[in-house]
DNA sequence: CCTGATGCGTGCGTTGCCGCACATATAATC
DNA sequence: GATTATATGTGCGGCAACGCACGCATCAGG
């Protein structure tokens, strides 16, 4: 690892704090700490996977992008886990536009050294497959959140996705920017937004969404989340929710 | 393999049949073939996972069960994979229910033996993640059609995807089922049914739909099911829709 | 053949979200 | 502190899908 970078930091991740302690040695050696801007964009659909990432403070969207323009989001990926399981899964591409939805660390590691890795077949190879697990529960969940819930439920799932994931209690995210996340109109975000507003859940001002009342956020939160919740928490022996944290 | 089984049938299922010589004779010693009848539910939500199933000629759907009752498709699966993926990727359940959409014939194995030749870490594992890697785009897909598509859109994405798995152009299934898959309202499903009626595209009489015109469907559809088709072709080197069989 | 069950067609009022237009408010720049 | 860009608030018409109710067609079993 690079002098710049704080060990310490790797902990931060998750994926990497569960290693035991032989395999964290030879996988430290391979990270490299990178910084991700807001809305810089690791992989656009179709790309060769030539990193992954492993955040520790970034949070990044994994977004759909349609013929016309059109955006859903269809997962996020933050200390939880990793960007680029499409690598060591066997396809080196993904259909997906990975973007950096909150700004903030990450380590990298080149496609070469996971793969040489993960073919060991030890514990990182367990991990990295029960992290896509949970991914593939969270992607799924999304597909029914879409199909069965209104936009002001999605808004409070995707604020806890966000907050799980972050330290601080302030979402630097315009309405604008959740919209193409959610993949609904601004307008629609906004009216939301000023429901959760009403009750005293969250602050909303130009460009930052400041969770106040985390609790009443779960209470008015759709199932999806805490089926989620229950997955990570089963499938990577931690909660990722800060609620339980 | 009892004696009761056809070893021709094995073929019938792509994963199966792309496994080299060696690795097939050892799997296809382990596997059983059972008869699965329209609407037998093989997993409920979060049962754990004692077989996993290689489709032959029945499809099967996955569905996640809301607290209310209602249900929504997140993926189907036929003779292009295996049923119960969350097994090797390190889970040993899965939130979601696993029912027969289209009965037919399907080879089971035993969780034990399949986790035995799996961590061989053959072609037999290389091509598990593979097909996983096209799940998760199917699912990913879901989510975004949920998002962004008509029910018109999706009932088409729908025949695509079943018919891509029979061999007939017949597909047995109510529109009340359907409404199940799609987490839509049964008149949803008949109004959209109906204007592809109009447009020659399918037949639709009680219980029954009929492909008519293949490649008008496809024209009919969104993006979303060439997106997926796309990437079962690339990630397990065939293609699934019948189109280009 | 009758009867009940099942599947499909249709109408009606309601709702949630859309697209658009535009007003206002808060930064950022000079 | 005036100007410009960006972010949010609000209103309006339209539409797709919803929930509900009911009628009609088809099928299975006595």
């Amino acid at each position: 690892m690079p002098k710049t970078a704080n060990p310490q930091d790797t902990f931060k991740n998750f994926l990497l704090k569960s290693l035991p302690k032989d395999e964290f040695e030879r996988v430290v050696k391979k990270l490299e700490p990178v910084n991700l801007p807001l809305g810089k964009v690791l992989y656009e659909s179709g790309d060769k996977l030539n990193y992954v990432y492993f955040p520790t403070t970034a949070i990044i969207s994994l977004l759909y992008v349609m013929e016309n323009g059109g955006t859903a989001e269809i997962g996020v990926v933050g200390n939880d886990g990793v960007l680029g399981i499409a690598l060591f899964m066997g396809g080196d591409t993904t259909p997906n536009r990975a973007v950096i939805q909150s700004a903030g660390g990450a380590f990298k590691m080149s496609a070469k050294d996971l793969m040489a890795e993960f073919s060991l077949g030890g514990k990182f190879h367990n991990l990295l497959l029960r992290y896509t697990q949970a991914l593939i529960t969270q992607i799924s969940q999304t597909a029914v959140c879409n199909r069965l819930h209104s936009v002001e439920q999605q808004l409070c799932r995707w604020l806890l996705l966000s907050h799980d994931r972050l330290d601080s209690d302030k979402l630097v995210m315009t309405h604008d920017l959740i919209s193409n996340m959610l993949g609904v109109r601004r307008e629609g975000v906004t009216l939301a937004a000023q429901k959760l507003v009403a009750r005293n859940l969250i602050k909303s001002v130009r460009g930052t969404m400041t969770v106040l009342d985390r609790q009443g956020l779960e209470t008015a939160v759709c199932e999806c989340y805490k089926v989620v919740n229950d997955e990570y928490n089963r499938l990577l022996g931690r909660g990722i929710s800060r609620t339980f944290a």
